[in-house]
DNA sequence: CGCTATTTTAAACGTATGTTTAAACTAGGT
DNA sequence: ACCTAGTTTAAACATACGTTTAAAATAGCG
């Protein structure tokens, strides 16, 4: 395994459980068992190393979520806002194929760049990857026409709150789930819970 | 203005706005026009102030709150869950006469406390104030009685997500909302948004 | 006033951070 | 084998952090 990669590895994982501002560069590259330069040589900087992190997955995810979206709507012409949620889970369960726990990871990752590092994570992503955005606002259109674009756009951002901080905290309430209720769940389990409360809640009648 | 309240007030506002792991005890100061040993004088430490910023709020609200729940679930034995969730308003907005953008800054440090400092303040909050989390759980329980305790579960923390990062984000989403809707929005416009939202989350039809 | 207890101050401490340097090492090609 | 381009390494750099110290200033009280 390259260098480049290893330091990918170790960062992943550090980030999601610890957040960009509480994770170093030398736990990373102790980690990764790789020389501490090593980052600034592979990657320039530790700023560049969360957008190469966070890269790997957006270009793994976002053309899966746009066919996925693409597809539906091809499909029929008002889908119901559950089959647009539904729509996420194929994509968003590949990743991990592509790498273990990767889904939990990203979505931690996503959630992670919400709140630290003041919001350069979201302006990078919503920079980077704006089609994916755009054909989601699209299918939600679709699935409930009377929604005025104000509402959606606050509706659509607690969900993203919704789906975010969940997995941010996710194994934490894994943990504290399995003790109460003798029961095991895990990351597919979630979102099996997630989809009927954000559907529910993106339905919900308009305010007076 | 006492210096204690000087530190508290400059910490609150700047734990707000950028976390408590992206604070430094010399930003604080420095805002609180008092010198950097102060902290250390006071409170004793950086984790000590954390708390004694969010026990001022939770101090401030935690008997509101439950008084809230208390007559409505007095009033009517089976309340709707907008009811509920309404209980919350006069009590949160209750904290900008306390302080001035008082009920912002206690969300967003509420949000703060989820994802920074790996979850040392949910403990703290989860001990120190149990008996408003159980009459909030116990109104849900009345609203909607159908609801499995591990449904329940997983839908509460799916509209602390909704909420507070909804409110870790509010400022740079009120931005975005003026700009693209040409509409002047607040804090209590938010809330008057996220409730259907939250309450048709959480009175989701359950999943077979 | 004079004494004591509390508070404030400037300075330093030790540790940790991201980044840079320059030398050592390691392929790969001719 | 030799040179070169790419990579790895140990060490140092400058800066920032939370915390501690001990002296100076202030306040409260008899």
């Amino acid at each position: 395994m390259s260098t480049k990669n290893k330091i990918l590895d170790a960062a992943e994982q550090l980030f999601a459980d610890k957040g960009f501002n509480g994770t170093s560069l030398r736990e990373i590259t102790s980690q990764a068992e790789v020389n501490l330069a090593a980052v600034n040589y592979h990657f320039g900087s530790k700023k560049e190393l969360i957008k190469a992190v966070m890269s790997r997955y957006m270009n793994e995810l976002s053309p899966r979520l746009e066919s996925a979206l693409q597809t539906l709507c091809n499909q029929e012409a008002q889908p119901s806002l559950v089959e647009v949620f539904s729509a996420f889970i194929e994509p968003l369960l590949s990743l991990n194929a592509f790498k273990e726990n990767g889904t939990s990871n990203f979505l931690q990752l996503l959630g992670r760049g919400y709140t630290d590092s003041q919001g350069f994570l979201r302006w990078f992503l919503t920079t980077q990857y704006p089609t994916v955005i755009s054909s989601f606002i699209n299918a939600v259109q679709r699935a409930y026409p009377e929604l005025t674009p104000e509402e959606m756009f606050w509706r659509l951002h607690f969900t993203m709150g919704t789906v975010v901080f969940t997995m941010s905290s996710s194994d934490a309430l894994i943990d504290i789930a399995q003790n109460d209720f003798n029961k095991t769940i895990d990351i597919s389990g979630v979102i099996q819970q997630v989809i009927p409360y954000v559907a529910a809640g993106v339905a919900a009648p308009i305010a007076p």
